[in-house]
Formats: structure tokens, sequence, C-alpha cells
RNA sequence: GCCCCGUUGGUGUAGUGGCCUAACACGCCUGCCUUUCACGCAGGAGAUCACCGGUUCAAAUCCGGUACGGGGUACCA
């Protein structure tokens, strides 16, 4: 009876907060299956929720997904803007039986619920709607902030929903366990179950992929669209990511917005590729994938049916990776971008460097730090000591075991001599030179080294050595061996 | 409480009845490289496939129960 065999799928997030990982993996996934069967990828917003709407969060929402490189083929559609749609069904649902108005305060649910739970029943809503009879005319003349009404949908008495999860195979519900929900709050708006179940009819939607969190709800859409006789979209619950602890994913775990990854240097590539492997796997043993390889091998059959831990560990890893195979001139800018963010937040190198020779600094400095960076954030820190001549070092750090101040100073001052001296400051030549140097001065090369290590960069562990060098340049070495021999004297 | 879903090393996954003496990746450890760090390379530790029972000549794989985890139980999505 299917109209139309065309992949149609929908993301369709609340704008109730920041877009969490968990949201975009699920947009991540409706993508990929829209782009592996040449489908439709719809974004709309369920806005249907007026208390906790959130201006922010939309546009949150939608630069979470242009970052991402996640491009949807209709919409943005709003449901607030389509408010008398649902009304509409609403009203028909009331015409056919299968819907009526409810005029039971939240006091008087409330007390129904304690009482329930006094007598360790269920608390569940007890129908009491259905025999109150309310008309249309009467809706529309009583229904207010003081005397509220709602469209509730009759839920059979008896019997069973069983629908097709395409994850889980047959999922079945007794109807004894689900009450007549809302369907139409009293604001006029509609709840979720009515409003998706209208939108997905009306958008032709094939396939419903969507939070597991879903799945016990969804006899009740079900049941809505046997009411108006309507065929079932495909359901597709994804499972959950959890924490650490295996619990839901929040702040506790590190960030939990997709923008926040932005704000800490991630390529959106990497975070792309790590989540979708989060609960989805192509069954080969290739983890790093671009992502024509992943639409190419995404299915939906090999989603998984468990939740899954999110690891930032293998995250960062990941995005190591992606750096490492950036070539040179497009990490250049990501390193220089992040730097002048830097900059003007009065962090690292906010002492003013001209622009031009920040510019062709970073870009010789790039090779360098390129597999030491796992994410963009720790480029500051990379970067810092090849832009100052004058750093504290402590003296015990410039003295390596077993040697005599007196040696490294000698060292140090025939160094800035043959630096003086050397005709290609190139680091081939700086290392043959250094390394007879250190011959003569009967040190071990190790034992020379150390300390030039440390006077260059203040730091114990940096790049080659020959190769920061020749990026500091021969001036500036020679300051800073100059500024270590003062140090030690 | 009740309902639903799930359970392979610390984590993500592979495995769909015999090839499993359980594979790959992250993480961890050791060595090499680098006289530093990282990258890379070579090794290693780590899983009685949650448990119990059944089906079968044969089970991580099929069935049932138990335990544990997660989700739901709103005029929120």
């Amino acid at each position: 009876m299917n109209n139309t065999d065309k992949i149609r799928v929908r993301f369709a997030p609340s704008p109730t907060g920041n877009l969490h990982i968990g949201g975009v993996r699920t947009a991540i996934f409706n993508w990929l299956f829209a782009k592996a069967n040449n489908g439709t990828f719809i974004l709309r917003i369920e806005d249907t929720d007026q208390n906790r709407y959130d201006k922010d969060s939309e546009d949150s929402i939608i630069s979470s997904l242009n970052w991402l490189g996640i491009k949807w083929d209709e919409g943005p559609i709003r449901q607030s803007e389509k408010q008398e749609d649902y009304i509409k069904v609403a009203k028909e649902l009331i015409d056919a039986g299968w819907a009526y108005y409810d005029d039971t305060t939240s006091e008087e649910l409330e007390e129904l619920r304690k009482q329930q739970i006094r007598e360790k029943r269920p608390p569940r809503y007890d129908n009491r709607g259905r025999y109150k009879e309310i008309t249309h005319e009467q809706y529309n003349a009583n229904n207010s902030t003081l005397n509220p009404i709602v469209i509730r949908f009759k839920v059979p008495d008896s019997g069973a929903k069983p629908f097709y999860d395409e994850i889980r195979g047959n999922v079945s519900f007794d109807l004894k366990e689900i009450d007549d929900f809302v369907i139409l709050k009293s604001d006029g708006m509609p709840t979720y179950h009515l409003a998706h179940v209208v939108d997905d009819h009306e958008m032709k939607i094939s396939h419903i992929i969507r939070g597991e969190e879903w799945i016990s709800s969804t006899p009740r859409h079900v049941l809505i669209h046997d009411a108006l006789d309507w065929n079932l979209p495909k359901y597709v619950h994804v499972p959950l990511i959890l924490g650490k602890d295996k619990s839901k994913l929040s702040k506790r775990h590190g960030a939990e917005s997709a923008l926040e990854y932005k704000e800490k240097g991630y390529l959106p590539e990497a975070l792309l590729n790590f989540l979708a492997l989060l609960g989805w796997s192509p069954g080969d043993n290739k983890e790093i994938m671009n992502l024509s390889e992943i639409i190419e091998k995404f299915t939906i059959k090999r989603i998984l049916g468990h939740p899954a831990v999110f690891d930032p560990e293998k995250l960062e890893w990941m995005n190591g990776s992606y750096i490492r195979n950036l070539n040179d001139e497009e990490l250049s800018k990501y390193i220089l971008n992040e730097i002048n963010k830097d900059i003007k937040s009065g962090g690292l190198l906010s002492d003013s460097v001209d622009s031009n020779i920040l510019i062709s600094k970073i870009s010789s400095i790039t090779p360098l730090i390129k597999e030491r960076l796992k994410t963009f954030s720790e480029s500051s820190y990379l970067v810092e000591y090849f832009f100052y001549d004058n750093f504290k070092i402590e003296k015990e750090k410039l003295l390596p075991k077993k040697v005599e101040s007196f040696q490294i100073i000698e060292g140090l001052k025939k160094l800035i001599e043959l630096i003086i001296k050397i005709e290609e400051f190139e680091p081939e030549n700086l290392e043959v030179q250094f390394r007879k140097l250190a011959e003569d001065l009967n040190l071990k090369a190790g034992q020379l080294f150390f300390p030039i290590r440390i006077a260059l960069t203040g730091r114990k562990e940096s790049p080659p050595l020959f190769d920061t060098m020749k990026v500091i340049g021969r001036e500036s070495s020679i300051k800073r061996l100059d500024n270590a021999i003062n140090i030690l004297n």
C-alpha cells in the first residue's frame, strides 16, 4: 500500500537546550541512511512546548549540524507554525470516536496519582474523562487557563499493540498498560505523540530513526496511525549513548554538546566518524573512514540494539589521527585560527605578535607540532615558546646529572660561537657540528643536548632539537643560550 | 512497583551453530626509533563470551529462567 518507495527521514530535535552528542548521533544515522539510499533528509524543529522553548538552542542545533556538514534537504520546519493541522486532526479523532475532551485538572490528576501510589498500583490516568462527553461547543466556550481542557486519545482497554522495530524485531505492549494520553494540550498545542505522527504522515516519512527512549510510547503512535487509517512508517530505535559510569551522558562526562567539541578543537570529520561508530559498525576492521566510505557501508541492519559508552580518549586519538592526515597548509590555518582566538581572549601570546610574522612562523612550526597535536586547543601551548626569547628557567633544570655547571657554561659559550660562524643554519648541519663539539668537550651528546633544549624552549620535551632551533632562528637562539648562561652564572 | 529493551577484555566493536585455543581499535605495559616528547614500529597483559539450565554430535551464536544495566511510566520531547 506504500505510495512511494522513496526514502525520507527526518531529524526532529526539540529546541530546549544544546544539541548533545546523543542527538547528533541520531542526526548522523538519519542523514547517513538518506545519503546511502539516495533519500531525503529533513530537519524539523519540535517546538510545541512553549514553556521549555529556547530560541538559542534552535541556533545551536543549526550551527551544530552546519559545523558537522550535515545538510538537510528540506526544512527546518517548525511545528509551532502548523498548529491548525494538529487541531484539525485532533478534532477528527474526536468525531470518529477515538478521542475526547477532558477537563480533569492537574490537581485532580495529582490526587489520583498519590492515591494509586498509596495503594501500590501503577500510577495511571483512569480514563475518567471518557464519560464527561464535552462537546466542541463547550470546549470552544470554556477552555481557558482557569478551566483547562485537553484532548485525550481513547486507548482500547484490552488487546496488544505489537509493532516491528527494524533493529529489535517484534516488540509488543499490552494495551491495558497504556492510559488515555493527551494529544492536544489546553494551550492548543499538540503533544509530541500527535504532532510527530501528523508531520511524519504529511512529510511522507519512510523511516523513523529516533532514540530508544521512544520505544515504549510507540504503541500510542501506532494507535493514532490506525485510527486515522494511515500507513505506518518503519520504526528504527537506536540505542542511547552512555557516560563512563553507564549513566545517561551528561555534563559530568566532559563536553556533551556538539559545539563544545568545536570549541575544544576537534575536527568535525573526526567527531562524525567517531560517533558513527557508536552503536554501528561496518563489519570490517576499518575505523578511520572518510564520509563516502561511511555512507557506502551504512545500513540499518548493522545498528546495534544496546547502548554504547562514550569514550573521550578514543575520540581524542581519532582526532589526532585526522589532524595528522591534514596537509600542512590546512593544518596551519586551523592552528592560526586557534592562536588568534587565544590572542583575542587575552590568553597565551597576547603580548601581540605582528600578524605577518605570526602567519609565517606558524607555517614553519606546523610540521613540527603536527604529530604532537590531539586537539587544536593545545596549539597555543605547543607553539608558545617559539615567540619569546626570555622565559623563566630554573637553574637546576639546565643541569643534567653528573655534569658540572662550568662545563655547561663552556659548552653553551662554544655553541654560541659555533652558531655565529656556521654558514648553513640547517638542522643536519647543526647536528653534525654540535655532536663534534660535545665530543671535543668530553661530554656525551645527551649531556649537552639536554641543556640546549631547556635553554631554547624552557621545556624538557619539544620537537627535534635542530628543527626547533632552525625555526627559532639564529639570532633568537643566541639570545636564549646567552640567557641560559646568565642563569647559570 | 509495573512495562519494554539489552548483556563478548576497562571502552567501542567483529563474530549469525563446527574455521573461536574468541579477532580488531582505543587505553594500559615493555622494547625499538627519537640521546626529549609525540608519531611510527615490534611485542605483552587483560574475556571461564553476565549466570543457570535446556536443544544439538557440536553453542559466544538457538530456547527458557535468573541477575545486572538501560529506557519508559507527564497538559516534556
